[in-house]
DNA sequence: AGCACGCCGACT
DNA sequence: GTCGGCGTGCTC
């Protein structure tokens, strides 16, 4: 009788052995259900073992392997097992989390009935042998040729399709079907283009991370799509990264557009599990050659994957920030490596971790320094002093100077402030009472709905109505404070009322295809003015945009987050590129009570090198990341003593093993926003030299914090922590 | 994580 | 006298 060691979505870092009769090497990688306590679980075998430790007696039978799918390949388990060991994740909460949601549930699911079919080489083969005189099955086959068949499309064909998916002469189409029949053009590339692809190609084969370093407009996305089509000529697979669902759309559209022939799906979360299985059976078929996906993508299986991009990737949506909390980019640099094949990180604004990487030779660089159009230039960028031009509502007297000159010749401004709703807080004249959440550490916001205010919580997102009177004082003197997107709009409004004015932030956006509607009016120009959260800075196109003002700045200058200015910067870079791209020069105009700041005179300047190097300076001094390695246990408890307390047993439990790893334990302190929807929540972090020493530590130390009692409190490893 | 077992307060 | 509170301990 085999024993198989199976992974199971339990949060122990163990594995657990079930009897299987006649299970062997091939069921490696396969799904199982197994008897677990008093219930059924779903599970994935992991290895074959002879013998067990748990006594005979106490070993179940596994009920079912899942044949039906090909097991998950081995370099998958291993790719996983990677993540589970560096992000110390228990392994079987790794694997299962990792699956796409459907193949979690018990029952196995059916796969959806396709939403388009193409023909397989069979169908292809039996063409010619279709009577002459079945004119429908013709039709059905020549319109089969050209292409995947929505079944939306099928109309009266749908009985024969079915009819034909059951004798394997079509199939379940999950690419996409390709847009037109001919690639679009490729553009002439620029020196730099050609400079980078030449260095590519003349690299040895096998693994090399390059970083792709150019300003918004360089043309980064050619060089991608130059090295996907290689990769795709020589049968290999490529997997692109991208840091949001946003971006997919027009994304998709152009990699279609330009490998008509390849067959390419997208994955992201917002995927409705059938679909997220089909694709990812497409995947572990090995039917799909170019797959293009948000964080989660970097875990598609892939047998011939030849190349992965990591797009905009100093963006920090490629971290998890709950489970298995892993960085996309770390983990798809890894599986390159591990695959030797290269991969390529491409950023206007790397990510300090990368732009050292790239110094120290581990990532060999590339440069774009132009733009990809000749006569765009780089904007020109201005700050206000906002001590001496004081804004009104917001909105300086130079600032409104540009947006009038803007309407007059009938260009496009953007307004980018980094605060949506109407005022930020609501406070009190008399007393200064400002309204907290109760329920976490910070101010309600005031949002505007058509005639009325209410106030919402950005953290929890508890909604309530404003007081009439201040709850501290009695005073009826509440007014809003500061500017969100909603207020600027308003005031904008006034301030030109013959203006078209667009907001676009996650309030306005959030609807689906809300966000493509408004690009589209943005490019028909029928708006004057965009006012917008950094949801505008990502990857769009304004082609008729020749003024970006920004407002509220220098806020991230004063927040205690470390990590503050570089994201400010990357934010004030892609938002600066969004100006003047079609020929007419753009402007930039920063309000700023800090115009001597190193950041502004690095941006004036687009100088994304100096401005790493002073980042670089401090960084080092302070002996924070990349100059060390940081992990963070998180705790949140219902009373921030207890989440304090336990981080403190936590801390006594590693300190011995912490000078033996030559790794510093912290003080337990409140998190940064210690209070969200009613849990306190604390963290202590854990800071060494370099990696292998604070994995060394990790590991034993975790073993140990896993012993203590923890009744009313969760707690969470964050290894490479993003967030404080 | 679930789920059962187990020992102390207000109810048909 | 029971129903049920959630403390603690285990799951191959």
């Amino acid at each position: 009788m085999s024993i198989v060691r199976v992974a199971l979505d339990v949060p122990l870092p163990k594995l657990f052995d079930y009897l299987a009769e006649g299970a062997g090497r091939a069921d490696i990688g396969r799904r199982v259900i197994v008897p677990f306590g008093q219930r059924r679980q779903v599970g994935l075998i992991v290895e074959l073992a002879q013998a067990s430790e748990v006594p005979a007696a106490q070993l179940k039978a596994v009920i079912a392997i899942d044949r039906d799918l090909p097991p998950m390949p081995a370099e998958w388990l291993k790719l996983a097992r990677f993540a589970a060991t560096y992000y110390q994740h228990p392994l079987g909460a790794t694997l299962l989390s990792l699956l796409p949601p459907a193949l979690k549930r018990l029952r196995p699911p059916r796969a959806e009935a396709p939403t388009a079919y193409v023909l397989t080489a069979a169908g292809l083969a039996h063409i010619p042998e279709i009577n002459p005189r079945a004119k429908a099955q013709r039709q059905l086959a020549e319109r089969l040729q050209q292409g995947p068949l929505p079944v939306s499309e099928a109309g009266p064909w749908r009985g024969q399709l079915r009819l034909w998916h059951r004798t394997g002469w079509v199939e379940a189409a999950e690419t996409m079907p390709a847009s037109p029949a001919t690639p679009s053009a490729k553009p002439e590339l620029t020196p730099d283009q050609a400079a980078a692809l030449a260095a590519v190609r003349a690299a040895p084969a096998g693994f090399a991370a390059w970083l792709l370093h150019g300003v918004t407009g360089s043309g980064k996305t050619e060089v991608y799509l130059r090295l996907i089509e290689e990769a795709l000529a020589a049968g290999r697979q490529a997997l692109v990264l991208v840091p949001e669902i946003h971006l997919t759309p027009q994304t998709e559209a152009a990699f279609r557009n330009r490998f008509p022939s390849a067959r390419q799906i997208s994955l992201h979360s917002g995927l409705a599990d059938g679909e997220r299985l089909r694709v990812w059976r497409a995947c572990l078929d090995g039917r799909v050659d170019l797959v293009l996906g948000t964080r989660l993508a970097v875990f598609t299986p892939l047998n011939r994957l030849g190349l992965i991009v990591v797009d905009e990737e100093h963006d920090a949506s490629y971290k998890q920030q709950e489970g298995l909390r892993y960085s996309a980019r770390d983990v798809a640099v890894w599986r390159a490596r591990q695959l030797d094949i290269p991969i390529v990180l491409g950023s206007a604004t790397p990510a300090l971790e990368t732009w050292r990487n790239a110094a120290r030779g581990r990532y060999r660089r590339l440069e774009l320094s132009a733009r990809a159009h000749a006569e765009a230039v780089l904007p020109a960028v201005k700050l206000i002093d906002t001590r001496v031009d004081r804004p009104r509502l917001g909105l300086s007297a130079s600032l409104i100077r540009a947006l009038q000159d803007r309407l007059a010749r009938g260009e496009q401004s953007l307004l980018f402030i980094n605060r949506r709703g109407y005022a930020p807080t609501l406070y009190c004249n008399a007393c200064g009472y400002v309204v907290p959440c109760p329920r976490c550490s910070a101010h309600q916001v005031l949002h505007r709905k058509g005639e009325k205010f209410e106030l919402r919580c950005h953290h929890c997102g508890l909604l309530t109505r404003p007081p009439e009177v201040c709850p501290d004082c009695g005073s009826p003197d509440l007014r809003p404070a500061g500017q969100g997107t909603q207020r600027l709009e308003e005031t904008l409004a006034t301030q030109f009322p013959e203006a078209r004015i667009l907001r676009i932030d996650r309030d306005t956006a959030s609807r689906r295809g809300a966000f493509a509607a408004m690009r589209e009016a943005v490019n028909a120009r029928a708006v004057d003015i965009l006012v917008g959260t950094q949801i505008v800075t990502k990857g769009h196109d304004f082609p008729h945009l020749t003024l970006v003002g920004v407002l509220g700045a220098d806020q991230a200058l004063l927040s205690p987050d470390f990590r503050a200015t570089e994201r400010l910067f990357a934010q004030l870079m892609q938002v600066a590129g969004r100006a003047g791209r079609a020929g007419r020069p753009g402007e930039v105009l920063v309000q700023t009570g800090y115009p001597g700041h190193p950041l502004y005179r690095a941006l004036q300047a687009h100088d994304f090198a100096r401005f790493a190097a002073q980042m670089l300076k401090e960084r080092r001094e302070m002996e924070f990341p990349p100059f060390s390695h940081q992990a963070l246990l998180r705790a949140e408890a219902e009373r921030i003593d207890v989440a304090l307390a336990f981080l403190d047993k936590a801390k006594q439990a590693g300190l011995a093993l912490a000078r033996q790893h030559g790794v510093s334990l912290f003080d337990p302190t409140p998190a940064l926003l210690a209070r969200v929807a009613r849990r306190e929540r604390a963290q202590l972090l854990v800071q060494a030299g370099s990696r292998g020493h604070l994995q060394d530590f990790l590991g034993p130390w975790l073993e140990a914090v896993r012993g203590l009692p923890a009744r009313t409190l969760k707690w969470s490893i964050d290894v490479d922590p993003l967030d404080f």
